[in-house]
DNA sequence: CTGTGTGCAAAGCTTTTGCACTACT
DNA sequence: AGTAGTGCAAAAGCTTTGCACACAG
């Protein structure tokens, strides 16, 4: 479902977050459905939909961090050329194809994960990733 | 325990890999012990070691990704501004600590792992990565 | 002498920083 | 007018590429 500029207004309010033009164009983007993109890619999304404001790469930068920082959005790291912002924040894990850099979700009750270890002295969870890696099966 | 010059070009050449002045001196800061770095990092340490041949960055780089396609390190992905290379290859998994950037590694039987999702059509798997985040606890 | 393999300077990419500007008080 | 917050050009940093050199056949 696309929100309404009204909702995705309300929903940066929400987070605390002031929402200025540039962040309200770059999170409609972000949430008009679920999805795994790079700042880049979507830097190059604002760039074609040419009606709405123009908005530099380093904002795009920034407002990812900040939307990630508050929780609106999950950062997945699983490519060290560049960082993926994942928009469906519900718990779950990722397949990453490394032959097309295509990352996929899977539910995490799909994963029995108990007996977590238990965590360094001094030390808080902060979050937990799972990668399952593959690559296009080698064919004849 | 530090390995021999000789067990270090050994270890390269079972491998396939031509043992160069290089790739050698690389190859003994690694496997001096168990540990993760940076390509920067590993790179100031053969500085430092003054007595060893001069090596640039990009050699640091090329030969860290080539020790990594040949099974002798494995790349860990848990920080979008660098890669580590970790000289235990055997199965494990990691902590990251976000605030101190520091990986340690924990047994990967802490971790009872069942039913792993299927895998994508026409897929095969190529690793499997669990990373535990934690950050400093917030202290009074 | 020819061809393969290696090392490194320079180029390229993503990401961060510092400053100018805006929008409120 | 002063202050806090925002956006972007330019700078920085990590990594890759392309070319010169070395070595083997």
């Amino acid at each position: 479902m696309v929100l309404s500029k009204t909702q995705v207004v309300e929903k940066l309010r929400d987070c605390g977050i002031n929402p200025t033009q540039q962040r309200v164009a770059i999170a409609q983007m972000l949430f008009a459905r679920p999805q795994h993109v790079s700042a880049e890619q979507l830097l190059r999304s604002l760039q074609e939909s040419a009606e709405s404001t123009y908005v530099s790469k380093a904002t795009v930068y920034n407002t990812l961090a900040l939307f990630a920082e508050k929780g609106l959005v999950r950062e997945v790291i699983v490519d060290p050329s560049k960082v993926f912002y994942d928009s469906n924040t519900h718990q779950h894990h990722h397949f990453y194809n490394v032959d097309t850099g295509t990352l996929m979700d899977f539910d995490h009750r799909a994963l029995a994960l108990d007996n977590l270890p238990q965590i360094p002295e001094g030390c808080e969870l902060d979050g937990l990733d799972v990668v399952i890696r593959v690559r296009e099966s080698a064919k004849a």
